[in-house]
Formats: C-alpha cells, structure tokens, sequence
DNA sequence: CTGAAAGCGCTTACAG
DNA sequence: CTGAAAGCGCTTACAG
C-alpha cells in the first residue's frame, strides 16, 4: 500500500507538496507540481490513510450516529422504521460531505462518551437521549452534538424536532371535529421531557378548547409495539364509557389498536376512530388506512447533519442551534363519525 | 486529554508498561504495577486514541457494513426493514466483541474499496452486492469479508445465507396443497444469481413436481415496494386464464398485493391465495396476516459477525466459510382453497 | 511555490 | 518483570 512518502518520491516533491495538493490547498502549488503528483497518485492507486490524518491533523472526519440500544426488554435497535430511515438518510449526506459514519447503539453514557473520545469523533447526533444523558454526554467530550426531538429546556444544546404539541392539537381537534366527544389516548409513560409528553400536552389543550376533558379511564399506557398495541385495544374497549375515537402516539400503536379493535368485533372507523402519528409506511399497510400526523423524517436527517456541519465549521466557536420542522395532518381511513349509537 | 504519557508519568512507569497493561498482557506485569496503572487510568480518566493504536498496531479494529445506497430510483438506503434489523444486530454484536462499527452505503465498489483501506479497517460484512462487485472489493482490498444473501459460485468467498431455493419450494408446494393449479409469481427481475432467482427456481421446481407449469404470463414483475406492488396487483388480475395464487418473493411484495387486489374487490384469501417471504412485521401488520416463509435475521447477523470474527482472528490464513440458515413456513391467514368458481 | 523537521499517541521488536 | 528507541503515515508551523 502506497504512503504519502512513496507518491513524493515517485513525483520528486516533498510529502509536504503531496499534502498540500491532496488537501486543497492548491494555491500553494503550481499547476505543473499538482498535475505531476495527481498523475503518480492516480498510478500508484494511492489512498491517504485515514488514521495516520486523524492522528496528526487532530481531526478525525468522522461522524457519529448514537441510538438506543436494545432496550431492557430486549428489543433490538433500529427494530423501528423512524431510527433506521434516519440512520440511512445521515449516512447518505455524512458520506456526501466526505465524511464517515460510526454507528453506535448507546447502552451507558460513559461507554458512548469513551467510543467518542477515542475516535477523537467530530461531532456526534443523538437520537433517543433523555435530559440527564444529554448534560453527561455534553459534559464528558468536547465537541458539536446535535440530538434529536429533545424537549429539555437547557438553551445550550442544538436540537432537531418537529412540532410534536402542535401535531397533538391537530390529532386532537381533527377527532372533535368528526364530532367525537369522549376520546381516548393511547401510548408510552411520559413522566419525562419528550415527544410523547407534548404530543399528549397538545392533545389535551385541543380537547379542553373544546369543552372537553381526557379522562383518566381513557389514557392507557402502551409501548411503541405492534403486539402491545393489539393486547391494549381490549383495555380501551373496556374503559368504563367507553371512548369513540383514539389519539395514538405512534402509527404502529394505531396499527396494532386497529387490528385489535378488529378482532374484538369493533370496526373502524364505523365502531372506532383511531389517529396515529408519524405517517410511517405502516399507516398505509393497513386497512383501513390510517388518518395521521406526518412528520419528515428525511428533512429531520438532513437539518440534522446541516446544523452539524455549520458547527464544525464554527468550532469552537459554536452557537447552538434549534430546528423544528413542521407536521401535517393526513388525512386517509380510520377517521369517521362516532357511532349512531352515542350520537 | 491525558495520553499514555502522561499516565506512565504518573504511576511511574515506562509508556510501554502501560500499553501492557492496557492490552491484556498482563502476564508481563507485576500485580503491583498494574493495580498502580489501573489506578491512574481511573483517576485521570484515560482513554486511549483509537487512531494512534490504529496507525501504529496496523489495526483499526473497524469493522464496515456496507449496504446498497440509495437506487436510482432514488429510494434511500436502510428504508427496507430487513437492511436495518440487520444493521442493529450487527452493531451490537460488533460493539459487545470491542469492535467499532463503520456503516457506508455502496454507492460505488470503488469508493467503498478506497473507505476500507484508508480507515485500514479489519473486515466487512457485504449486504446486497452482486457477484462481478464482490470480485472487485476483494480484489481492492485484502482483509476478511463477508457477504450476505451472494448466491455466487466461487469457493473463495465467506458468506451467510438462507435456504432461499427450499424457501421457494415450500411456498410452491404449500399453494398446491391448498388445492392451487393456476399459480402465478410476482418478484423483482433475477437475470443475475441472487436470492429472487433461487426462490423462483424452488418455486417452479414444486410446481414442475406437482405436474404444474409457471406460465410466462403469470410471472410478473414487481420491485420489493408496496406501492409498486399495490398497482401490480391489477396485472395479475387482468392475465389470461388469472391464478387464483400467487408467490411473492417478498413480504412487502405480499401486503402490497394484498391491498391491491381488495382494491379490485377480489378478497384474500376467498377469491385469491397469496404466500410471501421473509416474515416481516409487515405481514402481521395487515388483515388476513400473510402466509410466509421464516426467516432469521437477527440470527444472519450474528453469523455474520461470527464468521468474520473467526476470520479475523485467522488472517491471513483464511478459509473461506459459507453459512445457510434455515426457513420455516409461517401459516397464516392468506393462503385458501381456489375459489369454488373454479374448483 | 517548496521543503526539512517536529510531532500526533500509540505499539512493536529488541534488550536486559 | 520493565524500558529506551524506532516507527506507523500523516499535518503543521516555520523558513526560505
């Protein structure tokens, strides 16, 4: 394999010279030197090694991806359509900017700052980071990190999110105006600071605007699983008056509610309304479609790796930075009218 | 950032001490100094520069996944749930072995060649490469790889797969015990050896043993998308003397198809049997849940890593292994008796 | 426009 | 059991 020190010689320049016509700075070269030694390079099938670059240049290139790991339930990462996309679509703009990506499921914050420092990484984008990770993980490594539909308050971190409380209001208000008046919500615990604490915020002030409350009875707690979803559905089923419409955090909460209201003999959306959230390809696997809000998780990746690159660019210089892309409501099947038996 | 240096000052040691016993070669130590050693490395919280191990060991301990990058269609990479559940898998059989994952999508075999030999990194896992490519990266760069799903025919190379071709023959054979004489097929093109043109050949071998042939006008051509699928479903409708079953060569093929043909009022399985194959979770997502063939992805995965985890500890002497998985039909509610209309 | 030298932070024979 | 030295392949001031 071919060094810098075999191209300087082949081409009778200094490694120095090499260097600089590899690197751009090609100013400092005449053209005849930056034709001779790109012609060698091009010959000898010369690659830069990465890590000697890394090592001297203080400056890795790379890029790291941190997601969840497989969680206690022993679920594995990237089981789920949103981190998987997401994942691709970073990869796809990190490589365009001559970058390189490390995959890295997080399971502790200490072991995922040391994989960080080790690679001396550039930067890093986070998805899946609660409030305290996030301030841990900022504080055990020095460099840009942008996370991903993180809703701490600290004005210190680069965050990339879309509107999940306004999506909730729209969830909301779409299911009062088909005339629903006693509505449920399905999804994950959220003692905490994130995604489904504000899409259940906006879900709620939507109803309130309505004169109308969610009642304890009618929140029912379920992982974002298929499975689960299908064993909760006879829990809202059996909720004490008995809600005509839905509010699921996550399209494939609403896939499973679907099939198990369907099972249980309660049609939607003629016996049942069901809005999801995420308008993932599931939504439309499913019969009847499912009515959602859509979020754009390709355009999260891209701003996520824009806000990235402009603050490698500035570093250390950083000013943090905060994207929030909207949502839409789209509307397909598993909306309708509340049965006439309660109307 | 403290360096080795810096620790071997401290507990007063030569660096090269540390590096001992840092490295496990610990019988070279005295207890003593390494309870010193070990004793510093917490205190000032050394971590090693992986880049600096890397240049001088000749080893990066990287490992890549390389998968398609996005088609010409412009369909992005890791959309498709097989990719990804492989990806997560791997990532946490590669970071649990103390190894450090690379994801890059193969745009070109050269780019990708230049990305392994810049970061030096110690293997690959291949998914979805073709045959002539898979001669070319391993031409480019000399390290342990393994390919995932290559049907190719050369010996000297490592790869993990399923029992596609009996995977193709139980589909067959299970549609003509239900009672099927017109069966048709749906699938991307496999003028190349690969996973679709070994679940055809199952597939026509069981109809060949039943007395049955694949008439030309019952093979249709569907990329793995649903939406392709779904306006597919009409081609299969509207052929001449229209089967009343088909073999889709992948589960999202199936859903689509599903869905296209209650478009078309011709309901699965009543009117209309479908089997498909990989038993994602997209065929217990849609009504009726379709009928598949099993197969083990997770379990894929840790092969692979297997595989290329032996081989590393080998190289560079090598033997090339190849490794196929089992396949399981999964019953389920797509698969019926022809209808009676024709019976 | 070009180069000689130092140095990034490790590991690897080689000695003792 | 321990260390001094060389070297991995680059980049970075600094000179000229």
């Amino acid at each position: 394999m071919p060094t810098l020190q075999d191209v300087a010689r082949e081409a009778g320049v200094s490694k120095m010279t090499v260097s600089n016509v590899l690197n751009g700075r090609r100013d400092r070269v005449s053209p005849a030197t930056i034709a001779r030694v790109m012609e060698v390079v091009g010959r000898l099938g010369y690659v830069p090694n990465a890590t000697a670059r890394s090592l001297s240049a203080r400056r890795s290139n790379i890029v790291a991806l941190a997601f969840p790991g497989c969680d206690s339930g022993g679920v594995e990462s990237l089981m789920n359509p949103h981190d998987s996309v997401f994942l691709g679509v970073v990869e796809s703009h990190v490589t365009k900017a001559g970058l390189y990506l490390m995959a890295h499921s997080v399971t502790s914050v200490e072991s995922t700052a040391d994989s960080l420092r080790s690679w001396n990484v550039d930067g890093a984008i986070f998805l899946g980071t609660r409030a305290d990770e996030v301030a841990a993980l900022q504080a055990a490594y020095d460099a840009p990190m942008v996370f991903i539909d993180n809703h701490g308050t600290s004005p210190h971190i680069s965050n990339v999110g879309i509107e999940d409380r306004l999506g909730g209001h729209l969830a909301g208000r779409r299911l009062i105006e088909a005339g629903h008046r006693r509505i449920g919500f399905v999804g994950p615990r959220f003692d905490e600071p994130g995604v489904v604490r504000e899409r259940h915020a906006g879900f709620v002030q939507a109803l309130a605007e309505a004169g109308l409350e969610l009642r304890p009875e009618h929140v029912v707690r379920c992982n974002a699983s298929f499975d689960a979803a299908v064993a909760v559905a006879q829990q809202v089923l059996a909720a004490p008056q008995r809600p005509t419409a839905v509010f699921a955090t996550a399209d494939i909460i609403a896939a499973g509610l679907l099939k198990g209201f369907a099972r249980a003999g309660c049609p939607v959306p003629d016996e049942m309304s069901i809005i999801g959230f995420d308008d993932l390809e599931v939504a439309r696997h499913v019969t009847p479609e499912i009515t959602t809000l859509h979020q754009d998780i390709p355009g999260k990746a891209r701003a996520a790796v824009e806000v990235l690159l402009a603050q490698l660019a500035q570093w250390p210089a950083v000013r943090s930075e905060r994207r929030v892309l909207g949502v839409s409501l789209v509307e397909r099947g598993s909306v309708g009218p509340p049965p006439a038996s309660v109307r």
